[in-house]
DNA sequence: CCTTTTCAGTTGCAATCCGCCACTGGGTAC
DNA sequence: GTACCCAGTGGCGGATTGCAACTGAAAAGG
């Protein structure tokens, strides 16, 4: 199934139960909330090998083989996936230059842009005692560990869920985490 | 399928083609990488709806029927998904004291740690042209648009995929990403 | 050359998973 | 005490996955 069905069900709720008697701002909120960002993206990534894929990739991964043998996915599926992958511009296909039977399946400045979400996965799993531990990234410049990856305000100072609000940057109308309830951004 | 499987597919893989005459460090990369913290969280949340679930338990969502109608979601999945959830103690399940009928699923701390990766992808999403970018996070103390989730050295500087390498922290060892090639973690 | 091997897929089939709809069973409202 | 709401469960058909065997083109070896 695709998520462009979230577009067709959410109008059906808008007139419906605890959601209704709602102030206008209320109802820009949620239109705004039908293009929310994150389902075309989970829509591509979202999907158990093609985040593997990604991660692989991250590591150096650049061959069907490659990606095959390490991630012991199946061949059909693994096709797939790089495919969507490939037509979501997250990665290029190129044949190989120096061996016209490989293709190089690398990043793109799309697929680089993930780093944040993947390192901060990654870093949520050693956190909460998914994995080792043992092994874990660090700046090439000095050797030194990075640091975390966090939601900071403008000026830096950590944030945390109930920090944060929403703002619609043309109409400055603003809103709180209780008052999304049903709102999907 | 489980992600157990990785465990059990790239010790097969190891005496293998392009990865085998290799030296002795990476060896200890390799099982280090077998413990890779990314796998099991990307059990538990790498799936379409459990992502989903947990943006809109993110945005306030609570009950059964919310989640049922804001994300379109058939209600046996969806029954999955939660349980799912609350069995890796990113929600937690208890009976809404003010009403029976209802159950309350809420983010625990381990919940609420996948900040980062959500609102880092969320930025991404936005970036690269999905949604609408109409509405954004801000800090609920001035109301200023939020700093961009990044991956950064210890002294905050931005770092980029090329940055980046990895250090065994008991050993001491380190490797670069070209290095890594069939090695996931 | 001609054979063998490697690489990147594709195809067919069985098993699993997903989505829809109807239903249950306990709790609340009237 | 009857109607309604909430949180699930069960069955079924269609889509997706996983596995294995196969193809076709390009290198490697002799």
């Amino acid at each position: 199934m695709t998520l462009a069905r979230l577009g067709a069900v959410a109008p059906a709720s808008r007139g419906k139960s605890p959601l209704s008697g709602i102030e206008p701002d209320i109802e820009a909120f949620r239109d705004a909330a039908l293009r929310c960002p994150l389902p075309p993206a989970i829509e591509l990534i979202g999907e158990k090998w093609s985040f593997l894929i990604l991660r692989g990739a991250f590591n150096g991964l650049q061959h069907f083989e490659q990606f095959q043998a390490g991630l012991g996915i199946a061949r059909n599926i693994l096709s797939d996936r790089l495919s969507k992958l490939v037509a979501g511009e997250i990665l290029d296909r190129a044949p190989d230059p120096d061996d016209g039977r490989k293709v190089l399946y690398r990043l793109t400045d799309k697929g680089e842009a993930l780093l944040p979400v993947v390192v901060a996965l990654r870093q949520w799993g050693e956190d909460w005692g998914h994995g080792c531990g043992d092994i874990e990234l660090a700046d090439a410049r000095d050797g030194q560990r990075i640091e975390r990856v966090r939601v900071t305000a403008h000026d830096g100072r950590p944030l945390s869920l109930k920090d944060l609000m929403w703002v619609d940057r043309r109409t400055g109308a603003s809103m709180r985490r209780h008052e999304m309830e049903g709102v999907e951004l």
